[in-house]
DNA sequence: TTGTATGCGTTATCAT
DNA sequence: ATGATAACGCATACAA
């Protein structure tokens, strides 16, 4: 079998030998920079090709202080949410010559600071850190290295760009939906306080609430710990809060998961959604087309957030210019109305 | 803003120095390789501590030929099978020291040579391919990188080892399920047939009536347009086959996402799953618990199946012996029963 | 337009 | 036990 170890790859100063030029103009030629004869670059090219020249981007890495390489922190790329954003970014990046390192830190700040040193020794140029539980201290954790902070705040923003969904928005837009639709008992369930996306989420619930008269009444927020967030887990949380005599007609669920637990509990305690009790989740997981109701979700808008995160991470990285409004950008969200609500 | 080309990263040069012993007793002190007495090593570690010194992977990658780093092609990461493979194999290689660059082929192979080439140059010390469409040509594709496919076979079973889901098993298992449940006309919704996992699911599912005495009728066999594999361009094509009066009392789809389509034609058709007619989809997607009725379906062991891939993958890397059987693992397969049987 | 020489940070060989 | 030196493959400043 063939071991990886006994090729013997070709370098510039081969090609040099063979085309009988110095390996300075051969990586002019590559380069396509400083200046050389057409007739050097065909004679040159040829050489490369008739070889199978590959570029070595380890050595050119360590000469230029530049990897072409992107480091992706990621709490957990099975979840759905998450592998279509960091999809997205890979394309993207691809597109623009960029290689993605992709690192699941499961929330384990350990991990995540491991990592961090293990992406700085590889010279990434950039950091795409998504979500994740405190915010992203870059001065606690040593790394000067360019980051872009997505759905999670960064502590020092000297250091660090933000952009998010509009996770606040996305909350207000669902409790005003089921307001609108007639709801007054609303109760909303809730897990990953700590996040700064369900923080917002929240926070939208509570505002829009009180814009519209109405009061929140704390034995409707139902708070699942974040180790039982699997749907039956959840339902029995919820279940209890029914049994428990809480009484609700509208219930905003600040993601998918907590929402499915929701309407299992619904249905084991005998409320039709929506009839009785309308529901809506957060982030339009596939799944909500196949739940039976279906259900309402706010959707985030995946590639804009990709593409935006992805582009000001390249601007940081071409040292280009940037308005302070360019620094801290929110994605709109909008909501998609299915049989729950 | 801080800027990542500003910053002066300390080398073992420097540390060596401040130790006052040479470089390559720091990089022996480093390694814990080579002789050198605990006095020095003392010396060193706190100098290397209080300066935060953090070694450069691309530099050491240079010089010893070994990126740590491993590549990974998919076909696509937002796949809910593919990202879980993806998940255990980062979790397992981050354990052994490895980074993960993830390639997003799309099935596209220019997209898959280009990301090849990049790899090599980048010294990546291996390769895991999932799945894509035509066999891995390791001689075509100029690789000498050390491979494991991942249920995709490789051209060249010299060069590359191939470790795959039985998926041969799975599609008799299903089958023969549907069989025992008394089904007799039985139909199977296929896409991707060029695809080595589907060929193995169909044959499968072949084996399975004949080995029961039922015959395969062509008529049963419903094949997807690789590009109208969506639930609802499913659904018109297995309604097709319905109204042209052909009869199914057991249908396997090789994926559920088939599956979910052809509930939705049973559905629309007026046929109960699971009375009229049973349904059994393969790779145990999250969607399965959630559909109604809720799918059976043939389970892979992820688990197991990036475990052994990249057990296999260090193998190779190290250079260790290998039986021939190792080199062309299948891991079983199992089957989930729900609803929709 | 092209060549020479140097250095990026590390490890490995060969001295001492 | 430790140090001097070369080499990995490339890009670039400077010289020609």
């Amino acid at each position: 079998m063939m071991n990886g170890n006994d090729e013997n790859k070709i370098s510039i100063k081969r090609i040099a030998e063979l085309s009988g030029v110095s390996p300075a103009t051969v990586s002019r030629v590559i380069n396509n920079n400083g200046r050389f004869s057409e007739k050097t670059r065909r004679r040159v090219m040829k050489v490369i090709r008739e070889n199978n020249y590959g570029m070595n981007y380890v050595a050119k890495s360590l000469r230029m202080k530049k990897s072409f390489t992107i480091g992706v922190l990621v709490p957990d790329i099975s979840n759905a949410f998450f592998s279509s954003v960091v999809l997205r970014m890979e394309k993207y990046l691809y597109s623009k010559g960029y290689s993605v390192i992709i690192c699941n830190t499961d929330r384990d700040e350990h991990k995540e600071m491991a990592y961090l040193r293990t992406l700085e020794g590889k010279m990434v140029d950039g950091l795409l850190i998504i979500s994740g539980d405190q915010e992203f201290d870059t001065s606690v954790i040593q790394t000067q290295t360019l980051t872009v902070c997505i759905d999670r705040k960064p502590k020092n923003t000297e250091n660090a760009v933000f952009i998010s969904s509009d996770h606040y928005h996305g909350g207000l837009l669902a409790t005003e939906t089921l307001i609108k639709q007639g709801c007054k008992k609303l109760g909303i369930i809730i897990s990953h306080e700590n996040l700064y996306s369900s923080k917002e989420r929240l926070r939208g619930f509570k505002d829009a609430l009180e814009k519209n008269g109405l009061t929140c009444n704390p034995n409707r927020i139902i708070k699942i710990n974040d180790k039982e967030t699997k749907p039956e887990e959840v339902k029995l949380h919820v279940l209890k809060s029914f049994r428990d005599g809480n009484l609700y007609d509208g219930i905003f669920a600040v993601n998918d998961r907590l929402a499915f637990g929701t309407m299992k509990a619904c249905q084991d305690f005998g409320w039709k959604v929506p009839e009785n009790v309308k529901i809506i989740g957060f982030d339009d997981d596939p799944l909500c087309t196949y739940s039976s109701p279906s259900l309402s979700s706010v959707k985030q808008d995946i590639d804009q957030l990709a593409k935006v995160s992805c582009d000001i991470l390249l601007k940081l990285i071409n040292s280009e210019m940037m308005t302070s409004t360019e620094k801290c950008q929110m994605i709109p969200t909008s909501i998609i109305l299915r049989e729950s609500v």
